[in-house]
DNA sequence: ATCGCTTATGTAATCCTTTACATCGACATT
DNA sequence: AATGTCGATGTAAAGGATTACATAAGCGAT
């Protein structure tokens, strides 16, 4: 009854060939006479014969799929890039495996395991703390894995990684503030631990002193990339003497959240306060008003980074040690919507 | 250099036991003698082995993984549901394959491939229109697989199901208006072959005949779901004369997009049009103005549709064929925020 | 001491492909 | 005619874990 899978015996009898020639014309065609082929395919098609995937893979010691590493696969900002890594991946023949590490502790044993190599071919990494992860250093072979690291990545460590400029980025949105006459800005950042929320807090910083300007402690707000965080953002601005008339913030979602709530207690941005973003996600555009912010082309961040493993895989272990790591950092831009404008009163 | 992975063996030989000790060791702990295991467990720790996850699917003729299909994993709609489903299986042991339908066709070869199971044991579809493809149902093999469908799923279709009530659902979204108050009321909705689309325009339409009130061809928009749709449907309803006073939309994404850009027109949510949105994203509820909308517990849905699947997993076939396909209908909620509203005049 | 039963372990077959190596014709070169 | 070359095919050996079956050891009962 439940009659076992017809393997690439089956198709070998049915065409009356060996199993070597059945292999060879499903792998590499050109291989064979054109007899051969026609012979096979006609027995693969009576057979209904499908590759079993484990047995090529044990054979051939790799497994044709990749994962990603995703700190929260509910966040939106995530599911983007996911959908360029998962698009160049497939085309390419890959499977992608997908693991959201929030609920993994770093020293979970699925970590190593997805390390291993053996479960697939490649990572890319999207979670910026498990860089500390002493598992990905210590075992020899894991950290021999063909590894991308993307987004929350400090552009001066040293593996391969494909990230944007986040110093340049927060630069950019603090100066577009300055120049439309705000004085006193503030920062609603990411965690502190996060090393997205180190390179942008210096962004910003700096760009505020070369201003002439000030960040004093208590306009610095710590958020977590969530639109609670906003929320709380909020109720901590209005709650504030001598508030800032403009606030970076670093994600869309914070910035959203804060606009949302400040809007229901009756404070209009950016009326009373000027609101940048961080990220560009599609709302962005249609938020009430329209955001300002930081755009980040993050399908084409997902397909560089597949690309770049891509790449790293096809090199041998001697070889991807002896290169240096590769590190792509792509270009952002502030896109002026209606959520920045000159401040009320042009003096502080 | 770079020397071969230990593998069983290896272990065996450092353990002092044979190859069939350790396999049991490490699957089936309680199998052998208190000794063999420290000898095992030592023995691991020393050669720093992994197992080879091929050679065990090979020989145990299971992957341990499962696969999504998802329309469009850019839509945070379904990162939600993915992560729910992530977290069941990985909590299973399982690991969860990713594949994006939208740039597959749907004869695309590799969708028989995700379903010919040598590559996953089970598969949970959230596009609802792959069912329309064949190969769903041709092949035996195929349609053996264990599957269930989540989501984009017509409650009424005979295969293992997580869903909504769409139809109460848009019933509920349209009372709701209608004791507001709105006698001309509008749906948007989504692409027209999409088995959402038709279950939420017949329980509206039912909702608004119920209660005496028509609804006309030419205020029912046709959208895709997306922000875009509801930016469009925004033009179309300024341009129409006698607009209705509330619009259904059949997506947050969509009444967010048409709200959006009514506000850069000058026109005011709610005060000239009520708006009801579908799903709750996060979003929706410090959107300004919050969203009514109509919540649907998308991390459950994806948790369920893993249990489920986790289930039809552990049945044989002729168990699978014998039992009815399971149909789980998960409850959602009206929540009532602030871009609905009485009417501006009473009368239409 | 023998038998029977249980528990722990070992041996070796098995899962299905890929591919190194061997073989075989056919054809060209000398 | 003998030799060499080349392309196409077949044979059989991996690849690494699981598990059916065989064996051995331990123990209680007779």
């Amino acid at each position: 009854m439940t009659t076992r899978a017809p393997s690439i015996r089956d198709v070998a009898k049915v065409a009356g060939v060996s199993t070597a020639s059945v292999s060879r014309t499903l792998s590499n065609p050109e291989m064979v006479s054109e007899a051969t082929r026609a012979l096979v395919f006609n027995a693969v098609q009576q057979t209904g014969y499908r590759i079993n995937v484990s047995a090529r893979n044990l054979r051939k010691q790799a497994t044709s799929a990749i994962a990603v590493l995703v700190p929260n696969l509910a966040n939106p900002f995530f599911a983007r890039i996911l959908s360029g890594i998962a698009e160049v991946m497939s085309g390419a023949g890959f499977s992608v495996l997908i693991a959201d590490t929030t609920p993994m502790s770093l020293d979970d044993h699925r970590v190593p395991a997805f390390l291993s190599l053996n479960q697939t071919d490649g990572l890319i990494v999207l979670d910026g703390l498990l860089e500390r992860d002493a598992l990905l250093n210590r075992g020899t072979p894991a950290s021999r894995a063909p590894m991308v690291f993307a987004c929350e990545w400090n552009e001066n460590l040293v593996r391969p990684s494909v990230t944007i400029d986040n110093q340049d980025a927060a630069r950019r949105a603090i100066r577009h503030l300055v120049s439309l006459g705000h004085k006193r800005i503030g920062v609603l950042n990411g965690p502190r631990d996060n090393v997205l929320t180190q390179a942008r807090l210096e962004g910003a910083q700096g760009a505020i002193h070369e201003s002439g300007l000030e960040l004093p402690k208590r306009w610095v707000f710590d958020g977590d990339f969530t639109l609670q965080a906003g929320v709380r953002a909020a109720a901590l601005w209005l709650g504030a003497q001598n508030r800032p008339t403009a606030v970076f913030c670093a994600s869309d979602e914070m910035a959203m959240g804060f606009i949302g709530e400040l809007n229901q207690r009756g404070v209009r941005v950016p009326d009373e306060v000027s609101v940048v973003g961080f990220d560009d996600l599609e709302i962005a555009a249609h938020f009430v008003p329209p955001l300002t912010t930081i755009h980040q082309p993050r399908e084409a961040i997902g397909r560089a980074a597949a690309q770049m493993l891509l790449d790293r895989m096809s090199l041998s272990v001697q070889e991807r040690e002896r290169q240096p790591a590769p590190k792509l950092v792509l270009p952002v831009d502030l896109v002026i919507r209606k959520s920045t404008s000159p401040p009320r009163q042009s003096a502080g």
